[in-house]
DNA sequence: GTCTATACCGTGATAGAC
DNA sequence: GTCTATCACGGTATAGAC
């Protein structure tokens, strides 16, 4: 009988009552201390021993609820997806239903802004889950679980970007995307390098100033090619 | 006694001779092997003994030559880096030294055509290589390898874009070198996610149109930096 | 000096008892 | 829903072969 494993107090006494407490489940602290360990030290780097104990329960649990370490690497990956997912679509559609034409600028904000606020979010599950989504993104083996939960919007997100962009041809979307979602990406990694590369002059950790710098930078790249595309069209 | 132990038939039978051979040392077959294993599952998703198997030598050897895991992937990292910085460092010198005064493209291309050619060589020992650097990048517990083995040039390379874009700010710099790499290290990846997104439009490994794209994207993205800030100067 | 065989000992995943 | 026994596997040290 592990002496620590109550966290939910008022819960077992009268057992009539379910769930009241609004303490989070053992399924959910089994997917917060998971999710800490793999977005640090990667699939293979975490065991199902050390989440188990992070989330102060017996280490058959996690398999009990996931079915097996993939499983529970899934499930990690999944939930907030879902959360990213719902709050970009939404951006995107206040943007494209607004009554102002969309921008490109408006574009870009609906995309990056939601990951900014998980970025900044005062639950440190969502830093967390940004880490994932780096390592995800740049895995190979991974990779295929970015266009799972993934892909369906981002083909939106390009759709509407092509809107705004009408004289760039598709195959430099799609680069244009790659490129994005590799500083994206490596933004929320926050691995500290520009840190030291900078001297302490930009933080990895000052979502603001990322995101902000993130924003603007690629506004530049994709107006530019726009302007391009539209003077090599006038040309020829 | 193992019997495929052998592939340098001629170095030992006259004792006399040394390493006429162009077989590679059992050192570097270690090596390959762990690049190859490390780069598509990660320190952790490996073990030694699958290194020493797929290199045809004993368990024992790796260690022997490389202390642990750990002095491993350190060497495999280190290894290629110095190629890269070669290549980098005499491509920046070539830029620098030239008559002609240096542009914004001839350096973003000294920073990533040597990529592009280790990404496009015939040895997929380089190709496995590029994807070990994209993991490390996003890493969080790797990075400081990339610190440790590239900083200094990059900081070179840093500087040479002060030069080329006089009226940006030094965070704006670092920013935006972050965003280049961010994009650089996901096409090292080469995931075969846009490959998917694209429905075939754009190939992950076809070197010579991702890093056009990267270049020609990076263009624009600076170079409106660089408008931005002198509109910005001339008004204030 | 280069390399192999093997043994050690901690750790991990999982199945099945409770 | 929880605990535990099992058994395989991992990194590495060591003894010695060539």
């Amino acid at each position: 009988m592990p002496p620590d494993s109550a966290p939910e107090p008022i819960v077992k006494s009268p057992k009539g009552r379910r769930k009241v407490s609004d303490a989070p489940s053992r399924r959910d602290l089994v997917l917060d201390a998971a999710e800490a360990l793999f977005s640090r030290h990667g699939f293979d780097g975490v065991t199902v021993r050390q989440v188990a104990q992070a989330a102060g329960v017996d280490v058959a649990l996690p398999n009990y609820y996931f079915e097996s370490k993939q499983g529970l690497y899934d499930a990690v990956f999944g939930r907030r997806a879902l959360v990213l997912n719902d709050r970009r679509e939404a951006a995107l559609r206040r943007v494209m239903d607004s009554e102002d034409a969309p921008t490109l600028e408006s574009i870009l904000r609906a995309f990056i802004v939601p990951v900014q606020t998980m970025h900044a979010a005062a639950d440190p599950g969502f830093r967390n889950y940004c880490r994932l989504v780096a390592q995800v993104n740049s895995s190979g083996v991974l990779a295929p679980m970015m266009t799972t939960n993934f892909d369906r919007l981002i083909l939106k997100f390009i759709d509407a970007l092509r809107r705004v962009l009408p004289h760039v041809a598709d195959r430099e979307l799609y680069w244009g995307y790659h490129c994005l979602s590799g500083a994206l990406t490596l933004t929320m990694a926050s691995t500290g390098r520009i840190d030291h590369l900078s001297n302490g002059l930009c933080r990895s950790d000052d979502a603001e100033d990322a995101y902000e710098h993130l924003i603007s930078f690629h506004l530049g790249a994709f107006q530019a090619m726009e302007d391009r595309a539209r003077a090599i069209c006038r040309k020829g």
